[in-house]
DNA sequence: CTGAAAGCGCTTACAG
DNA sequence: CTGAAAGCGCTTACAG
């Protein structure tokens, strides 16, 4: 049970170097190699894999810093990214940080001193810090999420799905219009979906829209729902940052009898699959996000091999028209 | 950036063992200690963990072995734990097995072999391999979510639930009842979640049930659902063996203009936020995950410093009612 | 408070 | 094919 290599070559009756040659498929006899076998089979032994780090000098292991574990974008992109991962020999160390910004930092040093070959950050907000984190530790970091000229990144085009959905909805004929956003220090979520939805705006006169911002829980959505659905001027229509809020707003609409999409359209962003469950069915905007936890996991071992990877890469989506926006006429 | 404890002792002219001491927090001497702190942050001097743990032969790693991350019941668990971990100060290793039990056992032998202290498995299927690996190997293993006399183990009380959500439906009135459910090679979901509705139904002499099988995922139930929902004698109601195949049926049912609860009641197990979010609301049991989670991690912290632990913990449920079931005369 | 030395368990040239 | 030896980067008694 806690034995060693040097326990194994003592017992077998030959040196250590063989015992090891033969762990690493080394050229060992075929008698050796039996003897070998049996005894390891015998001992339970199970090599200590720091010793062998410490010589190799380095780990197959990946590095995944997210900021939440319980979100439909961080469990299904970190999937994607384990899956390709071991297919290609690596592990996947995961690290949530529970939206704490300080604590991603820490965890890029973390990882550092754990010899990890890779790492790939969600990231919402980058600081200076984090850059000098990724420059001091000096092992390839891709940022997933945000872009930044520094560092490799892999962004969802959550400007032009946030001019899409601005499009769509004005197209329906909606003038009076409420965008529920979240925090703008989330550039993607916060900022970029919402600047491309004001630019649809922009370009049709006569719309006229107010901005709110909630939490990213659902139950925060209800909340910041209940303000703009109980004003005076209730708007036709409610474009949400993400399809949680959007399912906290029309949770609020119907404590209230207020139909959707009859009373009141609502967009989401995300495409969670709960979205295509409900009724009326969400339309939103789709990400890959499993894909993107691939396209990562692929990018981060061209890191690691040394291999040239574009420095940014823009994602794709899909635009789901379902049923809970409505014409206006 | 790619320096050692020798290197950093050289430059600052002392020996290897007073930087040592130095991270460590041994004994040093102020002035010792300015000029070593000094040149650490200069050369960003990052101390080698295998290394270290070489030589401590231990880690303050904790691994849990999920068979996948994008269920809310994992990521609620894995977040609870986490944060329970983190504060005791451990870091959390996740395994995602993507539901294949073989990797369980490779899981084991490989979190053995990297020296982590204990080990959380999510169990679903316990097989004499797992027995004899967890033996084999020699940490600390919790089972969570099923149980085995040999093995630590932490269970959602899956059989009570079964009988309330049982009772209920009988109470409600409803006689001609169909049951979805899982595998029963999952013990805890697919076995005794049906066994107590089971029992319930056996108290109740005029009740008729049907009982149907359905994969995990939403899609999955809408097509298992259809089955039921399109046979000439529809029961009044299904009681589903998690949220997302309620989910999945409550998207067939509407998608056939049934209307739930009044023409069809449907139950769930599990109480996923999303539940409360949508109408009608599911009527279902809720555990806490996030709970279960935080235990498990206390227990193998107290394994793990060889402090005593109960063999068996059942974890508490919520019945949550809401408006998916109606009532039958 | 500080240093020299041994050792953690493995791998890797280098001889044989 | 096999073995002796050095070394990976750190820690830890043991002296001083």
């Amino acid at each position: 049970m806690k034995n060693t290599i040097a326990d194994i070559a003592k017992i077998v009756g030959v040196a250590k170097s063989t015992v090891s040659r033969y762990l690493n498929g080394g050229s060992v006899s075929d008698v050796t190699r039996r003897k070998i076998e049996q005894v390891i089979k015998d001992t339970g032994y199970i090599p200590n894999s720091f010793a062998q780090s410490l010589k190799a000098k380095k780990t197959s292991m990946i590095g995944a810093i997210v900021p939440r574990l319980d979100s439909f974008s961080a469990s299904q992109t970190v999937t994607g990214m384990d899956e390709e991962l071991r297919q290609n020999g690596y592990q996947l160390l995961i690290v949530n940080t529970n939206q704490n910004l300080s604590r991603e930092i820490e965890a890029l040093y973390d990882l550092a001193r754990q010899k990890i070959s890779g790492i790939i950050l969600f990231a919402t907000e980058i600081t200076q810090a984090h850059l000098t984190a990724v420059e001091e530790i000096g092992i390839p970091v891709i940022f997933l999420g945000q872009q930044h000229q520094k560092v490799y990144s892999i962004i969802y085009n959550d400007f032009a799905a946030g001019y899409d959905i601005g499009q769509y909805i004005l197209t329906k004929g909606h003038r009076k219009i409420a965008y529920l956003g979240v925090t703008e220090k989330d550039e993607a979520v916060g900022l970029q979906r919402k600047l491309g939805f004001q630019k649809a705006v922009k370009e049709q006169e006569k719309a006229e829209v107010d901005f709110f911002e909630s939490g990213f829980r659902m139950s925060a959505a209800v909340e910041a729902a209940s303000g703009i659905l109980d004003g005076l001027d209730r708007p036709s229509a409610i474009v949400c940052a993400t399809d949680n809020i959007a399912l906290g707003v029309m949770k609020a609409a119907h404590m209230r009898g207020i139909q959707i999409p009859k009373d009141l359209s609502v967009t989401g962003f995300g495409g969670y699959e709960v979205t295509e469950m409900i009724h009326p069915g969400l339309t939103t905007v789709k990400y890959g996000y499993w894909d993107g936890g691939c396209l990562a996991a692929r990018q981060i071992i061209r890191l690691v091999h040394e291999e040239s990877v574009d420095s940014l890469t823009v994602l794709h989506y899909e635009f789901m028209e379902r049923e809970s926006v409505d014409n206006v006429e």
